[in-house]
RNA sequence: GCGGGUGUAGCUCAGUUGGUUAGAGCGCUUCCCUGUCACGGAAGAGGCCGAGGGUUCAAGUCCCUUCACUCGCGCCA
């Protein structure tokens, strides 16, 4: 017999019968009825029960065994009784008859920090401090397995169509992504630094220039910045994906079958199956995006549209002074109809209207619609005509409101798209257990920075400009928009690619007007420029986000639940203990002094 | 860096207008129990109420400071 099992916890059933077996595993649950005892042994696979009796010489050792300590349990398969059939367990029909057990682990003394058995929600401190532990309870253990599933999955899909799966380096340069690089100090060469890769860009454009036609990688990246529910601390996986000779339309083609056929795969993973949206996925617009929905990552579940009415509040009959002012200053007045709302209490809308206070507007105005009256506070200001075109241009009819945002575009946009999403949640009209995929593509290639006033480009500067030079020479920076497309599921980012831009000299003149000087993109990006200059092929591609697609899969409202080990907020690894403080001789190695702020030098020494 | 929330037994939580000895469930120890499957029952151990300061006859409870965790903002094209 094996040392250690001849079945799995998960494994026996009632064919069994009769069989001397072998299994191993955590003590999962004991119950304990004196003369007679069950044990629930548990692994990977699942539950297995256990009984032993008091006739049995070990029954007093085993009952003294803890929970969570490992054990081999040799025993005989027997049918139980039809009355003391579990139906929730796979292994329900059957039960092992213990004749010896063993212990492997260590025993176990200490109390347990959290128990593996229960469903409690448990502190994040403990479970990332005993993740080992976390990771045994069923629903974070289930979701890893998804993940590694899930993975697999999109491995195999990009396989079947042609694409090579690539290593690129984790010691490597500054990238052009926006975010804080985290540094590497390099021992033979003192002063300088390794930077961990924010993504493999450059790597995955080098592999085009060196002719590899279709990269992927499940990627890690690197960025130094503060976490939140849907971005874990310091790093996380994408599917990075890079093809040549390709169109927009083409990464779009290849991506959505493997997105959807594993979304699709995966799909009833909570139990509830979950409906797709099959490709291909519809096409939005930056600019109809940010108008309809108030973002350029919309949540297309809730059935709301905005528009802009701002024609209406300009009308000589509409008197209005408060939308009016700040229609003065170049404001704009956007709508959102929302149906049948006319029943509604009073309260409803004032609910809506503190919220808007609450995000530092002056209020959420809104006209309620019977047949072709309006009523509502605001409604007095709007004569018959200008309700008719209001409603023209909103759709809005009787019984409908249509509440209103005035202000600055810049102001007014992400309000409309809190709003919007509020009103949705408010009278719970947000579809349910559907995954609505669709693509944001025209970004724009430049944008202003708020801070400092000038042009910056507002997504990735390797993105090839729509009208590549003669656009960049002729027309205004904030009009030109980048062959630059994002890929969203349920008002979140997934992914973000593009078609790149593989001509040194468009390349040049682009981050000239971003305001870098000629030769900037030599020194900075050397090896790309060179590859450039030597045969670059068209290409494009992007990048998707494992954690949040398993995320979405799995339910979950925080990528914790999806990822192993995570680390806290403050990005630190509880249960690794990273980061901590070295010995001076490794700081000596790697020519680097400490100068840190006062409150940290005592902890550091 | 800023704002919200939380912090009470190993874990999850309750704790009234400030008022006797701070409770419950799980876990742990001892005992009873031969068909449970979140078994049941009895007893017990286990607390610097995050830390420091203050108000008060009296503080888990009120005030100030601080720390930790968490959610959000900034940040992340």
């Amino acid at each position: 017999m094996h040392a250690y099992r001849t079945h799995t916890c998960n494994q026996l059933r009632a064919e069994h019968k009769g069989q001397t077996v072998k299994i191993s595993g955590w003590v999962h649950r004991k119950r304990d009825h004196g003369g007679l005892m069950f044990l629930d042994l548990r692994d990977h696979y699942g539950l297995m029960q256990c009984v032993i009796n008091t006739d049995n010489p070990l029954f007093s050792a085993l009952e003294k065994i803890r929970l969570e300590n490992v054990i081999s349990v040799t025993g005989e398969v027997v049918a139980r009784t039809a009355e003391t059939i579990n139906k929730h367990l796979p292994t329900g029909e059957v039960e092992v008859r213990v004749k010896a057990f063993e212990l492997l682990s260590a025993p176990v003394t200490d109390m347990l920090p959290l128990q593996v058995n229960s469903d409690e929600p448990y502190g994040e401190e403990v479970r990332l401090k005993y993740r080992f532990l976390d990771l045994r309870r069923d629903v974070l253990h289930r979701n890893i397995v998804l993940r590694s599933d899930f993975v697999s999955s999109l491995r195999r899909r990009m396989t079947e169509q042609g694409f090579r799966e690539f290593q690129t380096p984790i010691l490597t340069a500054s990238s052009p992504e926006g975010a804080r690089d985290f540094l590497v100090p390099s021992r033979l060469h003192p002063g300088k630094f390794y930077a961990l890769p924010q993504a493999p860009q450059q790597f995955k454009q080098l592999l085009m220039m060196s002719g590899f036609d279709r990269y992927f990688q499940i990627a890690p990246c690197f960025r130094d910045e503060d976490a939140r529910a849907d971005r874990t601390a310091g790093e996380f996986y994408q599917l990075d994906v890079e093809m040549s000779f390709v169109t927009q339309e083409d990464v779009f083609a290849a991506m959505e079958p493997v997105i959807y056929g594993a979304f699709a795969e995966f799909a009833n993973f909570t139990g509830t199956r979950f409906k797709i949206t099959k490709p291909p996925f519809v096409r939005i617009s930056y600019d109809e995006s940010t108008l309809k929905y108030g973002n350029d990552k919309p949540d297309l579940r809730n059935p709301l549209v905005i528009t802009d009415v701002t024609s209406v509040f300009n009308r000589s009959d509409v008197e209005f002074r408060a939308f009016k002012e700040i229609l003065a200053k170049g404001g704009v007045v956007r709508a959102i109809r929302t149906p049948k709302v006319s029943d509604r209490p009073r309260s409803f809308f004032d609910k809506l209207n503190d919220w808007a206070r609450g995000e530092g507007a002056p209020g959420l105005g809104y006209v309620i619609f019977e047949g072709m009256e309006g009523k509502g506070p605001i409604a007095k200001f709007i004569p018959t005509a200008a309700l008719a075109e209001l409603q023209k241009l909103t759709g809005a009819g009787s019984g409908d409101a249509v509440f209103f945002v005035c202000d600055a575009l810049d102001k007014a946009v992400p309000l409309d798209g809190k709003a919007r999403t509020k009103i949705a949640e408010e009278l719970d009209i947000i579809e349910k257990h559907t995954f609505k995929f669709c693509w944001i593509v025209d970004f724009p290639m430049y944008e202003i920075n708020d801070k400092t006033g000038k042009v910056d480009f507002s997504h990735n500067p390797f993105s090839m400009p729509a009208g590549g030079l003669k656009a960049l020479n002729n027309d205004g920076p904030l009009k030109i928009k980048a062959y630059q497309y994002d890929c969203v599921l349920n008002g979140i980012e997934l992914a973000s690619g593009g078609i790149r831009n593989h001509v040194p000299e468009i390349m040049e003149r682009a981050f000239e007007i971003a305001g870098y000087s000629r030769g900037t993109v030599e020194t900075k990006f050397g090896g790309m420029y060179n590859a450039f200059k030597f045969g670059a092929p068209p290409h494009g591609g992007c990048a998707f986000g494992i954690d949040r697609m398993v995320m979405f899969l799995a339910d979950q409202k925080n990528v914790r639940e999806v990822i192993a080990f995570p680390m806290n907020q403050q990005a630190e690894d509880l249960l690794m203990n990273a980061p901590t403080v070295v010995e001076p001789n490794l700081l000596r190695d790697v020519h680097i002094k400490l100068d840190l702020p006062k409150a940290q030098v005592k902890a550091a020494s």
